[in-house]
Formats: C-alpha cells, sequence, structure tokens
RNA sequence: GCGGGUGUGGUGGAAUGGCAGACACGCUAGUCUUAGGAACUAGUGUCUUCGACGUGCAGGUUCAAGUCCUGUCACCCGCACCA
C-alpha cells in the first residue's frame, strides 16, 4: 500500500517552517558542528538533480548530528551575482534584479519541497548590498595592503560575453560559462595577489582533511617547481635572465629562446637587422586565440634575431638567440636556454632549425630523440660537472653560480594572479576611485555598501568598457583624498568574490558592524565538512582558501584553513549514461519526481543510486525500489507487536546502527540504505515488530527519509517529535553473534559450509571442519601440510598427496 | 606529456588479503485480482551442473588475490609548449 507522501510531505514542511526546527542555537557552550554545501547559482532552469545530491549528504549528516547532540548550523543561500542572470535580463529586458529575485523564489520553493534542514533564518544573498558591503570591504583590506593592483595586461577575452575571464575560467581555450571563442588583449585589469599565497596554498593542504583528488588537483595547478635563475650576458652587454629546472645541463644549453612579447626586443630594435620579419611574427603570435596557441603538437616555428647573441655563462660560447611562441612570456623570465638534447620542445626547435645538440647526460639515444628522462644519468661533455650524477650536478652548478653572481636557485608556479576585474553589470561594484592627481584611492569604508547603481541598459560595450561607464552622474565623484574631480571604476567583481568568504556570514548574517562577530567566528571555525563538486578544485576552493588565510593574516578570522574536511559527490548522469543536458534531452526534473515519489523517495535514491564519490546514472525504474522500500517501512505500522527489544532481532538491530552510524560518517550512504533495506527484510520474514524495535528503526531512517519517520512517530505516540529524539547507540558485544557460519576450504577452495561458535579457537573449529564429511573426504589420505583458521571467516587445509 | 581515477552478472552497484556478486533494478514462474506500471511467494553469474569456470588482459607474491606487486590494454576527469 502507498502512503501519501504528498500530503505528510507537506505537513512536515509546515511544522518545521512554522517552528524553525532547524535554526541552530547561539549558545557557544555546546558542542557545534558547521556543515556546508555550495550555495547554488539561481539559475532560470531551476533546481538540477545534481543539486540535492550533494544537499542531502549533507543534510543526512547534519540530522544525524543534531540527534547526536550537537548545535549543528547547516545553512543555504544565493550566488546569485554572474553573467547567465545578466545575459538572460538583456534579452528579455527584465532588470537582474528581477530575474535573481525570480530564480531564488523558484529554488528556495524546491528545495523547501525536499525537506532540507537548512536554517533558513541564516539566508544570504550575494547581490544584498548588505552583504556585498563585505565583499567590498574584504576588496578594500587586499587593496590596502597592496594584494589588490591595477595592472595592465593580456588578458583572457571571451568575444561573446565581451568580458575578461580568469585563466580559471578559459576551459580548453574556450569561455567555461558560454563556449565561446577566448582571444588575447591587452587591458588595464584588476588583480588579486593570489601568487603570494602559493607556497602557503600548498603547504596548509598537509593541515586539512580533503579527499586526495582535491589535493592533488590543487597543487597541480599551483604547480610549484624547483630550478635556478641563470644570467645570460647578451653581445649588447644586456643581462637576459631565464629560469630552467634543469641547471646541470647548462653546458648542453646550444642557443636561447624569448616570448614574442619579450620586452627586450624593443630595447634592441635599432641594433636587429631583421625587425620586420619579428614584428610579423610578433603580431601573428598576438592575433593567435589561446586555444590555437596551446594546440598540441603543432610544429615549432620562430625567429632567429639577427644582430643580437648570447654566451653560455659556463663555457664562453656564443649561442643564438631566437623569438618563439612556445615560451610564454608569463613564466618564469619569459625566457628560456634550450638544451634540445635534454628537452624534447627544444628538440625538435633545434631539428626545425637545424642547430646543434649536445648531450650532456650520458645513456640516451639523441640521434632518435630527446632524453629527457635522466634523472639517473652521468654528466658529459660539461666541463667541471663530468662524471657527477644529476643530482651532484645540480647541487655543484648552483654553488658555482652563486659564487660567480650569475645565478641562484628559484622556485616557480604556475599559478598567475587572479583577474578580477569583468566588464559587467551584475557584480559587486569595486570601491574604488581613480583621482588625475592621486591615483586609484580607496573609497571611504563609511561609505559602502557602495551600492550597483539601476541602469537602463546594462548591455555590455562593444570597446570593452563595462556598461556602468555610461552612468556619468554615478562615474564623476569626488577623489576623498584630495576632493578633486575623480572617477569611480566601472569594472565589478568576477563572481568568485562573494562565493570566496560567505561561510563566515552564515555565523553571523545579521551583523551590520562586521562581517561577524568574533564570538561567533570562533564558535563556529572552521567548517567541519564542506561538500561540493570536483569543478569548484581550482576556482572557488582555491579562491577562497586564499582569501581566508589573507583574513587570517589581518586577524579577522580564528582559522588559517576555512575548511577541515572537504568531499566531493559524483555527478548524476542521464539515463543513457551521458552528462545531463537540455540539447541531450535527458534532463530529469526534481518537481517531476517529487510529484510522482515524494521527497523521501528522491532523496533515499539519490544517496542508494551508487558510490556516492563517483558518477553515476539515473535510473528510472531503480527509484522503484526505494519506493518501494519506504511503502515498506510505513506498512510495518501496521504489524507492530509487544514492547522491547526481542533476543532474536537484537543483534542484527545493533549491527544495523553499528553500519548505518559509521557508514554516514564514511559517505558510504548507498550501502547504509542496503543495510536498512536487509535489516527490513528480516522483520517482514519475522512478521511483527516490537514498538521499541520500531522506534529505532525510524529513527536510523530519519536522516535519509524524514516527513514519513516524523509521521511514523506521531502515529506510533512516541513523545515530540523525532527530530528531538536521540541518534540510537550500539553496543559491540550485542553486534557479535552466538555461531557463525565459516567457510571450510581445502587448497584454497570452498568444500563445505559449517556452523560454529563464535569464539571458537583452533582447534576447535579445524575439528569441527574435519568432521565435515565432504572436507574428510577430500583430505583422506593426504598429508596435512597446514591449517589456518580465521576467526569468523573461515578454515583453510592445506594437503599435499 | 604530467596528475588523478575507473574496468566485477542483463543493469546500478557490494566485498578490513579470507565464502565474489550484499542491497536494489530487471527478468522468469506462481498466488491474489475484472485489471496491474499494485502487493506477496519462489527463482535468477556462466557452463558440458554430484562438478568446473568466473572481477579488462598477461604474469607474479601468498595457504588464500576483485583487493598486493610487475607489465599491458581500454575508457573517464583535470592540467598542458609551465622550460
Amino acid at each position: 500500500m502507498k502512503y501519501n507522501f504528498s500530503e505528510i510531505e507537506k505537513k512536515w514542511q509546515k511544522i518545521w517552517d512554522d517552528n524553525g526546527t532547524f535554526q541552530c542555537s547561539n549558545d557557544y557552550t555546546k558542542p557545534k558542528f558547521f556543515a556546508l554545501v555550495e550555495f547554488p547559482y539561481p539559475s532560470g532552469q531551476g533546481l538540477h538533480v545534481g543539486h540535492p545530491r550533494s544537499y542531502t549528504a549533507l543534510d543526512i549528516v547534519a540530522r544525524k548530528r543534531r540527534l547526536e547532540g550537537y548545535n549543528v548550523l547547516y545553512p543555504m543561500g544565493w550566488d546569485a551575482f554572474g553573467l547567465p542572470t545578466e545575459n538572460f535580463a538583456i534579452k528579455n529586458h527584465i532588470h537582474p534584479a528581477i530575474v535573481t529575485k525570480n530564480n531564488v523564489a523558484r529554488f528556495k520553493e524546491q528545495l523547501k519541497s525536499l525537506g532540507f534542514s537548512f536554517d533558513w533564518s541564516r539566508e544570504i544573498n550575494t547581490t544584498d548590498p548588505e552583504y556585498y558591503k563585505w565583499t567590498q570591504w574584504i576588496f578594500l583590506q587586499l587593496f590596502k595592503k597592496g594584494l589588490a593592483y591595477k595592472s595592465e595586461m593580456a588578458v583572457n577575452w571571451c568575444t561573446s560575453c565581451k568580458c575578461v575571464l580568469a585563466n580559471e575560467e578559459v576551459v580548453g581555450g574556450v569561455c567555461e560559462r558560454c563556449g565561446s571563442e577566448v582571444v588575447r588583449k591587452t587591458k588595464s585589469q584588476w588583480m588579486l595577489k593570489i601568487t603570494e599565497y602559493a607556497q602557503r596554498l600548498i603547504d596548509d593542504l598537509d593541515t586539512v582533511d580533503y579527499i586526495d583528488r582535491v589535493k592533488a588537483q590543487q597543487r597541480n595547478w599551483i604547480g610549484r617547481s624547483t630550478g635556478a635563475e641563470v644570467t645570460f650576458k647578451s653581445s649588447t652587454g644586456d643581462d637576459l635572465v631565464v629560469y630552467t629546472t634543469r641547471p646541470d645541463t647548462l653546458f648542453g644549453a646550444t642557443y636561447m629562446v624569448i616570448s614574442p612579447e619579450h620586452p627586450m626586443i624593443e630595447k634592441w630594435a635599432d641594433k636587429l637587422n631583421n625587425m620586420d620579419a619579428i614584428r610579423e611574427y610578433q603580431q601573428a603570435a598576438a592575433r593567435k586565440s589561446d586555444f590555437e596557441r596551446t594546440e598540441v603538437a603543432k610544429d615549432k616555428t620562430g625567429v632567429k634575431l639577427d644582430g643580437v647573441t648570447a654566451i653560455n655563462p659556463v663555457n664562453g660560447k656564443e649561442i643564438p638567440i631566437f623569438i618563439s611562441d612556445y615560451v610564454l612570456v608569463s613564466y618564469g623570465t619569459g625566457a628560456i636556454m634550450a638544451v634540445p638534447a635534454h628537452d624534447t620542445r627544444d628538440y625538435d626547435f633545434a631539428k626545425a632549425f637545424d642547430l646543434p645538440i649536445i648531450e650532456v647526460v650520458a645513456g640516451g639515444d639523441i640521434e632518435k630523440e630527446a632524453f629527457t628522462d635522466c634523472e639517473t644519468g652521468i654528466m658529459v661533455n660539461s666541463g667541471f660537472l663530468d662524471g657527477l650524477t644529476v643530482e651532484e650536478a645540480k647541487k655543484a652548478i648552483i654553488k658555482f653560480l652563486e659564487e660567480k653572481e650569475i645565478g641562484k636557485s628559484k622556485v616557480n608556479y604556475k599559478l598567475r594572479d587572479w583577474v578580477f576585474s569583468r566588464q559587467r553589470y551584475w557584480g559587486e561594484p569595486i570601491p574604488i576611485v581613480h583621482c588625475e592627481k592621486c591615483g586609484y584611492v580607496p573609497v571611504d569604508e563609511s561609505q559602502l555598501p557602495l551600492v550597483l547603481p539601476d541602469v537602463d541598459s546594462y548591455e555590455p560595450t562593444d570597446n570593452g568598457e563595462s556598461p556602468l561607464a555610461k552612468m556619468t552622474d554615478w562615474v564623476n565623484t569626488t577623489c576623498p583624498v584630495c576632493g578633486g574631480a575623480a572617477k569611480r571604476e566601472t569594472d565589478t567583481m568576477p563572481q568568485w568574490a562573494g562565493s570566496s568568504w560567505y561561510f563566515l556570514r552564515y555565523m553571523d548574517p545579521h551583523n551590520d558592524k562586521e562581517l561577524a562577530s568574533k564570538e561567533a567566528l570562533e564558535y563556529w571555525s572552521p567548517i567541519d565538512w564542506y561538500n561540493g563538486g570536483m569543478e569548484h578544485t581550482t576556482l572557488h576552493l582555491l579562491y577562497s582558501r586564499f582569501w581566508h588565510k589573507f583574513l587570517y593574516d589581518i586577524g579577522v578570522v580564528p582559522t588559517a584553513e576555512p575548511y577541515a574536511k572537504r568531499t566531493s559527490h559524483g555527478m548524476i548522469l542521464g539515463e543513457n549514461g551521458e552528462k545531463m543536458s537540455k540539447s541531450r534531452g535527458n534532463v530529469v526534473n526534481p518537481d517531476d519526481i517529487v510529484r510522482d515519489y515524494g521527497a523521501d523517495t528522491m532523496r533515499l535514491y539519490e544517496m542508494f543510486i551508487g558510490d556516492f564519490e563517483k558518477a553515476a546514472p539515473w535510473s528510472s525504474s531503480s527509484i522503484k525500489g526505494c519506493s518501494r522500500f519506504l511503502d515498506r517501512v510505513f506498512n510495518l505500522f501496521e504489524m507492530i507487536e509487544g514492547e522491547g527489544i526481542r533476543a532474536d532481532i537484537e543483534g542484527d538491530l545493533h549491527r544495523t546502527i553499528k553500519k548505518v552510524t559509521t557508514d554516514i560518517e564514511d559517505l558510504k550512504f548507498n550501502t547504509a540504505i542496503a543495510a536498512l533495506m536487509s535489516f527490513i527484510n528480516t522483520i517482514y520474514e519475522k512478521g511483527s515488530i516490537t514498538k521499541d524495535e520500531f522506534k529505532i528503526l525510524i529513527t536510523l531512517i530519519n536522516p535519509f527519509a524524514p516527513h514519513v519517520t516524523e509521521e511514523l512517530w506521531v502515529m506510533c505516540g512516541f513523545e515530540g517529535m523525532l527530530n528531538q529524539a536521540q541518534w540510537p547507540k550500539f553496543d559491540e558485544n550485542k553486534c557479535k553473534e552466538a555461531t557463525v557460519e565459516i567457510a571450510v576450504q581445502v587448497n584454497g577452495k570452498v568444500r563445505a559450509r559449517i556452523s560454529i561458535d563464535t569464539e571458537s579457537d583452533q582447534a576447535a573449529a579445524i575439528a569441527a571442519a574435519k568432521a565435515d564429511e565432504k572436507v574428510a573426504a577430500a583430505i583422506s589420505g593426504m598429508n596435512v601440510v597446514k591449517e589456518i583458521y580465521v576467526k569468523g571467516k573461515l578454515v583453510n587445509i592445506v594437503i599435499k598427496p
């Protein structure tokens, strides 16, 4: 029989809402638990079935922790600034604030229909001036410490959004948001010095409990490498500094390459005889999009500088200098020493330009290819380094370079500073004023929030200026320092700004004096468990760690890391195993599932679908199993007989409590549910359940299916509400069974299964095994070589003829 | 190229080195029904079925391997001309 889920679910959602059931307490003496899921971007499409996978998982943890007596903060909010809203607003001539309001209302309704235990009294919205006041405040602190600066530089420019993008927002050469081509454009941009924190962002990963793939991906993205900077003298007498991770191969450097954008080229312009060819190459490189420029396996191109050469500082040899786009201006010094014998790229280039290739580490065949995997080789053709191992040579050459003052050891990172300006309307205004006399001047903190002005048209401009630039009334202001005429910054902040600190605001969301009170920060920090998508690993997760470290340094927050634990859920794919998308026509709408099966079934199914950390395809037939399970739970009500815990159920019950309790903490929701299903199957076989057994059972199911279990609690007449009950405890001793079935193997093959006393010793177990007919037959006339007994598992008798 | 991961029935997936396939879907048969996209019962890895074979493939370690080691293939994710 089906219970009336929609009636029950609406009823309990209203009760929870009216009573503020899940509002956390401000009693800072209680043990706390801060569970966090990534707040959604309220898009026009509404909730995706992927959202509830993460939200349900931590809702289960949060609900369980409440029953265990913790003061649980499980908040929700809206990451509502951003391009899609603005694009929708432009297309449909609706103000982005209205679009946001509508989308938020829809999302909130959908989330409530799923029965999440969010503390809605702490709801936040990044587009609320009372919220972004503090986003702007943090920006000003960064500015004051020199970590926010304006710089003219080549940036990623999305041709469709007409806006710059951070490196992290360019995926495969195209815009992460709209998929359009991204080209390089030189613009003056606000930048944040995340590179200053590169080492700490790596080091402190050791202090947090993140799943390994997140740590690995962040380390990879930051991309630390160690090597040396070496100064080469040019024939013009200039210093040309290169960065190399292989200073030991310096004797093999047969030419140099500088990037097409290298500033030295302009300095040497009048000494170069082939400036036309050089200019042409520079222009060709500049025209290329990021995608073209990073296309793999393309032929090496370049132009030799005619008129300027360099001297290899260790052997005094004169070597040519080239420009080539395989050297990036933004990494290292924008110049390299090329060692074709031991670097594949240099090798390809040397072959293309017929340059000498000198082997300096023995062991490879440089006639065929570059010998790069040479860390264990011995140095040759390298003067005083000859005969040393690569490791020894590295030390010796650095000592040499330092003594001669022509080089030093150096650490480099792939991580670049964060491009923080966006030429769009729907974002936080950057609270800076530009004064001809005083330069860039911060808006006084008392003037925050600097409210985003209402505009008639928020279309992006073709000249690359923010739509705000047209608001002359707003743009023209006075300089906070000298009082003279000045102009406001018209770029806005990227979407990542508001989400870089939002979790702090949940701790004290209505504070109008500080971003959060000291007491609240002390009590709630750090976040105990943060679950979110892998796609944010090098974006939001890295950015927010950076901001948090900065806030820690200036004494605002009490911990160096924001998140004690980070986990990540797998994607929910379409029924055909492909990523859900409108164009593939495989999108499942959560509203339909809630309508047809109810929120409890939806929640249960998303947790049962498979390994939480792995992607799993949606199955419209599998969900019925979860629906059936809840029907069976509901129908147990009719089977209640008597009280107490029956002796023949006790072991099963305790094992189920144990399994559910530990599996929830280990992200193994699927096996926790399987254990509950098994237990119910056992009860059905027995034909009845006692009131006390039922009480424990529905408490265990409550975090997964909160509505139906609350209803059953009341139907049974138990005291209060289930959300005020206590999480059941298991007794390790009661988990054990008196007898256990073990396998008996002969030479590793199972010959029999016998039932023995759980506490049997080896002698007893083996005797029992040998008493079995089949075992006796198998070993008769054979020599027993070895007997193995694994308690509670098996006996293995090893025999020989 | 670098980093991370995954290969188990018809399907989703379980298995601290210790009985492979828990749990669920699906399927088959049955009961009850005017009816079944309901409920319940039984069965369901494969085969040449008193046995043998089975966790991508090939080896190895071990009394014992889905699990550990070596090699190999395939696929997925992230980064990528980062010197």
